[in-house]
DNA sequence: TATTAATCGTTACTAATTTCACGATTTGCT
DNA sequence: AGCAAATCGTGAAATTAGTAACGATTAATA
């Protein structure tokens, strides 16, 4: 059997939130067709992706919003909730702490640590900011699986150490910076400002 | 002449704040193999890269810094100021007013707009926030290239339509949804919430 | 100046991804 | 029941991306 392709994931991940959205307007059967007009994707892009799950659709009629949703979210997910630990509670790390987006069944930001005493006092959406002292000790006691790493670049790699030595196995860095890790650990940089100049340099050579 | 790919393109800039850090420490030679290691690719990737802009390189020695970096910039840059207009000052919306990295030689944020009449009596980071209503006349006044929408997601068709308005060619949604736009108008979505389950997914299926 | 070792640049190869084309299936209609 | 229309599912073709192999080039050194 033919395992599934990253792109195939992040793809699927995508449509779940389609889907999740058309079941909040009660749409309870939608086609390849519109599935890639709400995502911006190709119909048969859409149709190759859900055939890895099986035959899951039915001709002429589309496929079954709920049944849909389902089906890639228990082969993706596998009802797990992912729990995150947050380094940097500074701008940015503030606004992660305050995003609902990580308070939901799937997704729990369950620790946030912090370098700078003043960090420390305060509670943020529920979430207690730690000295990073304590921070591999606590990671392995609330099990977090993925890391959001919010300090500045110069003190990136230092945290990222710091998520190896607690047994993350995912990372997400928003610092401007290259961090090195093992090869089980997987890395996915954020950095903004490539980000502006990717879209910007797109524009410019868009044939 | 072939044209270069998007690919490549990203990479490149990858390539060029790693060149950029190593001239910071006045290191003024770097080998394929080293930037591979920085960066995190191959350096058959890196030399493959490379090779779309010319001989670049000097073997036995490998590619002056300074030179690496210029030939890079110019080709992907060429010399272009990036001009951001903000839509939502929220919580990422202020972080991202405050974020350094936007007010560099490269890339400029000069316009930020909200909606609520509360968010606009402030400036933060030295600029103004303005009501969404003047954002089209605004825009088009100072030359801005790529909006970032950091609104709710049940107001980022409504932002993305007067960005098309105002001109602007480039747009990161950091809203989680889908907005549909002209064919010329690039969209690239930065879900949060995808990308942790994106690499968690990934640390599942690993092979 | 010949030799050696390192590194680039390029061509050929391999793998992954997307697109195409079309048969198969199902429903609704007459 | 038979037919038409829509839509799925899929193997093959085309495209794109990445890897490997290796000759060419250069600087250092004896
Ligand atoms: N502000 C933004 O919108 C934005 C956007 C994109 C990327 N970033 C990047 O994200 C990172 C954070 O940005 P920010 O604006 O929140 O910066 P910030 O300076 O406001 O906050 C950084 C926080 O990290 C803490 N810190 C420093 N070293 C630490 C360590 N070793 N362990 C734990 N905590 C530590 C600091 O005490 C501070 O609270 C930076 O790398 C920045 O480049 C920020
Ligand atoms: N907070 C985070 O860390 C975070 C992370 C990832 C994604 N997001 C997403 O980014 C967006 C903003 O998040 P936030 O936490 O800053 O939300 P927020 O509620 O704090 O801020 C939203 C801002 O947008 C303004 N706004 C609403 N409608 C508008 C309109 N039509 N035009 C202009 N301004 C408008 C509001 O007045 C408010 O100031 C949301 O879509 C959110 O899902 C946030």
């Amino acid at each position: 059997m033919k395992s599934i392709s990253r792109k195939t994931i992040d793809r699927a991940l995508l449509y779940i939130r389609a889907l999740e959205n058309l079941l909040k307007e009660k749409r309870d059967k939608i086609s390849s067709l519109e599935l890639a007009d709400i995502t911006g994707s190709s119909d048969v892009q859409i149709r190759k992706d859900i055939s890895f799950f099986g035959k899951v659709g039915t001709p002429r009629i589309g496929y079954e919003t709920k049944k849909l949703k389902d089906i890639l979210e228990n082969f993706i997910l596998q009802n797990n909730v992912v729990h995150i630990a947050l380094f940097g509670v500074g701008n940015l790390g503030k606004a992660i702490l305050k995003y609902p987006g990580f308070q939901t069944d799937k997704i729990k930001l369950v620790a946030a640590f912090d370098k700078a005493k003043s960090k420390l006092l305060k509670e943020i959406n529920g979430i207690k900011i730690y000295p990073v002292e304590r921070s591999v000790e606590l990671i392995k006691k609330v099990h977090a699986e993925i890391g959001i790493i919010a300090v500045p670049p110069r003190s990136s790699q230092e945290v990222a150490d710091i998520m190896v030595k607690a047994g993350l196995k995912g990372i997400i860095n928003f610092a401007p910076s290259c961090i090195s890790v093992p090869k089980n650990t997987f890395v996915k940089n954020i950095d903004f400002s490539i980000e502006i100049l990717s879209i910007f340099s797109h524009t410019q050579f868009q044939k």
